[in-house]
DNA sequence: AATGAATGAGCCTTCATTCAT
DNA sequence: CATGAATGAAGGCTCATTCAT
């Protein structure tokens, strides 16, 4: 019961964030979505950025489904396999933009109120699961453990590097398309896996 | 005079948004450390969006004074620039986090009154300037010219990303660090302009 | 509750205004009187402009209730009947000068914010409200429809005139007194609706 | 050359004012638009208010050279002359609405240090004499002392609320012109000083 | 006479949060 | 659990005025 009214929030929280963005959010108006009166989200969420932790949290696990999804429907073991594990993992963002603010505004500038150490660990876990499957299928391939890691790690730099140029409006200032470079990247990281 | 004053105040700025971030920061604030009242501040600037403005301007030609200045000390035409020039962009935003959030602060969220199209397009430009460098390396090296520009914008991207990935202190979740990737990433686009 | 509380507060901006006048009026000075702080006012009215607006509401209501109050004392039908609408419009805002004043700042300055179209329309008619009666006791004595119109209009100005020029104090300078003038002005009236 | 500098200011400040009206002009404005910075105002005159009240004696001057004007052009008398002087006065405001808001403004709500008692004095001399002739205009015709007191004082109410209405746009409401109005009041005094 | 710099008091408004009921 | 009311701190900004130079 609980927890459906506390999802509730969530669902006006996000929608008012997809919306309004994260500046332009209140609890009031957060609040006003739900259906109730400010007061009333402090029964559900200890604070502000609490809800937005949360929203986090719940951006993951939509994350993680969708790689999940992808990885599913593509052979394992192959180069087929890491196409779709880093592709739907680049693609989550690019379709949903205000997820990687969200990321951002929680990994970046949350009070200890809204993201403890365990909730930071466990987001962060959530994270990292989400590369996972990428990174295993680079080493189904053949790829050393060690560098593996290196790859992923660099992998998700790019794409967060794409992301937030393509967000900010400076890629245009190459006339390049995101999608594009993320491609070439991703063709080069394939290579590297499995060469020739 | 004035501009000395101005100058003056724009340090105050910095320090504060250095040690406050852009949140953080308000006129009071740059006011008070640069030993104003609030209104005074106005004198100097037409908005608080006005001095972040000017700010970025500032760190964009501290940025491409490094640039500069490494491409002066490689010699011209072989990979060494391409290290120099490439390698002065990236420590330039390594050393100095807080500048690099300015420029997305800036970039991002500014009203017209903060960042007029012009001075949108003249940080613009200072921005693609302090690139143009590693760029024209990768061409002195027979890379062709559409190819130089694909590059130097995954360039750019990868930097921003691992910046940002090492300033949220997310890159520590892979236990790697961003010097390193870098070193990797550049050794990667040398090999793809030098083969061999 | 709610309301009462409104209308506390709207006693506090009455008086306030009443004693420092409009410009010598603040949000801050309001929120003192009615014992709240500032950011209190705005849970009851959207900005200051809309306290203005429902004050003047109100004073236009008390207005109209004078008004028809004058003319339930009086026979229908005669001359005393236009006397007694027409004087007690006057009266009403010669006892109460600050009430012109509002009616003056509410329909000159105010922003869309604070006057609506639909509530200017509203407080429009409200105050052409308080001239019907007048109007329809000329027409009771015979005058045609379009001259009551003008006359009432006229009538409306010359009041207008004689509070203002009472209340800045510019009547004094022909010594003279604004309730003389009017029951000067209201007899030449009365006479054209009803010669001998 | 003090004077003259002196009426520089007042230029700029009428300039200002016509175009902003009274309260979105600053003294900033002021001293840009005369080639000041603010300070130099201020060996000029008093305070802003001062430079109001320095506007509106100038104004007032206006006023009586175009009255004066009128009647120069019309035969003494006779009834011709009450309307040249009338006219003259009312056209005044009515082509000058904010040479009216000027006259209230200072009139109402100004401090000693910019509305000397003196100041007052003298100011609303000009003013009482720019209704003179209206006055003597109707003695010319017989009418008696006392009423011509009485009638231009009406007359100058009347033209006051005709203007505001005009002014404010209430008299919209009324689907009537102030000019009209003007005319019929005019027409009605004319006949109670010349009847038949 | 004029400047340039700065003040200081004030403005309206926003908002996360608290807490008695 | 939820409300309704209110707080308090802060926010960016404006402007008449002063005064040393």
């Amino acid at each position: 019961m609980t927890d459906q009214r506390r999802a509730h929030v969530l669902d006006a929280a996000r929608a008012a964030f997809f919306e309004l963005g994260l500046d332009g959010t209140s609890v009031r108006e957060i609040a006003q979505r739900a259906g109730y009166t400010p007061g009333a989200i402090y029964s559900y969420f200890a604070s502000k950025e609490a809800v937005y932790a949360a929203l986090l949290g719940e951006s993951l696990e939509r994350l993680n489904a969708q790689v999940a999804g992808a990885c599913e429907r593509s052979p394992a073991g192959g180069v087929e396999r890491v196409r779709a594990a880093a592709g739907a993992f680049f693609d989550f963002y690019r379709e949903n933009p205000r997820d990687l603010d969200l990321g951002f505004y929680v990994f970046q500038g949350l009070q200890p109120r809204g993201l403890t150490p365990e909730l930071n660990k466990s987001l962060n876990k959530r994270l990292r699961d989400a590369l996972r499957p990428t990174q295993d299928a680079l080493a189904a391939l053949g790829m050393p453990a060690a560098q593996t890691l290196r790859e992923v790690t660099a992998f998700f730099a790019h794409c967060v590097g794409l992301l937030v140029l393509s967000h900010t409006g400076r890629i245009r200032m190459f006339n390049q398309g995101s999608q594009a470079l993320f491609e070439c990247y991703l063709e080069q990281l394939v290579q590297r896996a499995a060469p020739r």
